[in-house]
DNA sequence: TTGAAAGCGGTACCAG
DNA sequence: CTGGTACCGCTTTCAA
């Protein structure tokens, strides 16, 4: 074998080459279109030819070029994944979430780090568009015109955030925001603080929005303490204007901003939850880990991104498909009793 | 423009078609072979032409297709990266460095997440191969005649793993061993635990490897507790019998781990750093936001990332490059004075 | 300086 | 059931 793919290429080197179909073919003593059916579509072939080719295949290691394949069936067999920063463990879960599903329908996943900077990411999708047969925006940051130009280049599916005429899958914010604001309330808490993410951010306005319809019916008075950047310092930054809040529980807009926020207070002697009780959003691994523990309304994130590469990948002939997976609060040490309640 | 896509593949829907190459020949009036140069070789076009190809290629948002490029040149543009996974928040910092490097280098770079599962790294590479000018191996599980076979079918750089004649990136171990006991001896320590990760995992062999070197030396008697899984459960695990093991400091194989080692430590009552010194290594954002907050041997990453891109783009001769980063101990609440001392 | 044509590794259609 | 061949989009000789 090793003397076909050296007399091929012309190379003396080494059996580094990796075999094309014309070596199969040769060495199987079949044609190249029958070597692809063997792969591809094996009813047409006659067993023992079939098992002869798929023999020779495997003996030569020989697994088809998926760029040259692409070029003809128009499909690459590759995804893109874009996600504004891997470094906030809620993502991580997405992107195995996404792999784990590309890969069980064969398809490889090419994935880019957008560093939270909104004008980078139309542009990483144009770079990998060629290449892929369509990809998953993560908490995409960028304004819904570009997203919508950007949808007309190439399939689009995405995660936490929503635009109408795009398959998407996001969850149940408002159920979420109620089940956490009922426990709290529960709890006897009556005043409580929101801080609040990117303003940027869909996510966001989406739980301001939960936030304030549920405070209202709750009877709840919500005290909104702004933006921070949606990362451990931003909460860290936020918990001294929390403490003179006069509130007794603070919801954050996500779990790392929650764990600044237990950060701060642990510094500050503020004690969690005796005098304070945190809530965070995402629930992402480290939150079990700290002490106290970080009450949490989980998010899907596996399944989240496991629905997004079906949206893609399902030829489902409505393509403005809409995916609402549930949220559920995990009740852990963070949150407890109102003082004097 | 519209007429000639749509001429050219019948479609009559939209102008959802990406123009070819031929289409930008056609429309500036000149062959594909002139489009290509203008495009790449732009020396070799008179400035004319060059000019108005360029400018109908702008119009037409015409970008050449890197599949069907590289399936004559042999690069993709592509690179591939394996890691055991993406939930351990020490390899989205390597994936950061490889992502940034790579992409200013004009490559993609796919990822792969094995699942911790040495079964399935080679598989996955090889699915890539075909796709990708090289691929950066992440701490790989695989045993070293596996990995030399894959050496020998596509250019790798490994990282946090050493196999001679592979490129590889790692990180002096030894060096940070030294520091992290020396700090531990001049608390007073002299009875000190290990808690191992996993026995396929190459650093932790370089780990123990150091670390006894180091204790010799140093005159502290070295406890080693065995291996555990590389997360926070094993560390959770491990903590009893660290505790009853007689020591006044730990060093866990990594900081989820000695995060978990802190976790049941306070369950237990264990104070840290009163009782109990514990002393990870990676260095993980997460290190920085638990009370107390991990002293750990810091480990490049978003460097090591970028190191492993460079050797594999850069054409050195020399493929035996080996790269070894700096570590730096990083001292913070969870190590203090030995009990007594 | 430019064009024609030969592939790169596959797939799909058309005969046989 | 199998072989021949055109062609996917692009680059690269080879001539003109």
């Amino acid at each position: 074998m090793l003397d076909v793919l050296t007399a091929k290429t012309g190379r003396a080197k080494t059996g580094r080459v990796a075999a094309t179909i014309k070596d199969v073919a040769r060495a199987a003593g079949v044609s190249v279109a029958t070597v692809t059916r063997a792969l591809s579509t094996p009813e047409l072939v006659r067993l023992d030819t079939r098992e002869r080719v798929r023999a020779t295949a495997a003996a030569l290691g020989y697994h088809p070029n998926r760029a040259a394949r692409g070029l003809i069936t128009g499909r690459t067999g590759n995804l893109g994944l874009l996600v504004p920063d891997l470094s906030n463990p809620f993502f991580p879960g997405i992107v195995k979430g996404v792999q784990g599903r590309a890969h069980e329908a064969d398809h490889a996943v090419f994935l880019a780090d957008t560093d939270e900077d909104p004008a980078a990411e139309a542009g990483l999708v144009r770079k990998l568009a060629k290449q892929v047969d369509g990809v998953v925006l993560c908490s995409p940051r960028m304004p819904e015109a570009e997203l919508r130009a950007l949808a007309g280049e190439i399939p689009i599916a995405l995660v936490y955030r929503r635009v109408p005429g795009t398959p998407s899958v996001t969850a149940a914010f408002l159920d979420g925001m109620r089940q956490a604001v009922s426990h709290l309330v529960a709890l006897g808490h009556r005043r409580i603080a929101y801080v609040g993410g990117p303003r940027t951010s869909w996510a966001n306005r989406e739980r301001v929005r939960s936030l304030r319809a549920v405070s209202k019916t709750s009877g709840v008075e919500l005290v909104e303490m702004g933006s921070v950047i949606p990362q451990f310092e931003g909460g860290v930054a936020a918990a001294d204007q929390v403490i003179v809040a006069g509130v007794t529980a603070v919801i954050a807009y996500n779990d790392l901003v929650a764990l600044g926020l237990l950060h701060r207070c642990a510094a500050r002697g503020v004690r969690v939850p005796a005098d304070l009780s945190v809530l965070g959003f995402d629930d992402i691994p480290l939150g079990a880990m700290v002490h106290p523990a970080l009450t949490t309304v989980a998010l899907p994130q596996g399944a989240a991104g496991r629905a997004a590469v079906d949206l893609l990948l399902n030829e489902r002939q409505d393509r403005k498909e809409r995916l609402e997976l549930p949220t559920q609060l995990i009740v852990r040490g963070s949150t407890g009793p109102a003082e004097g309640s």
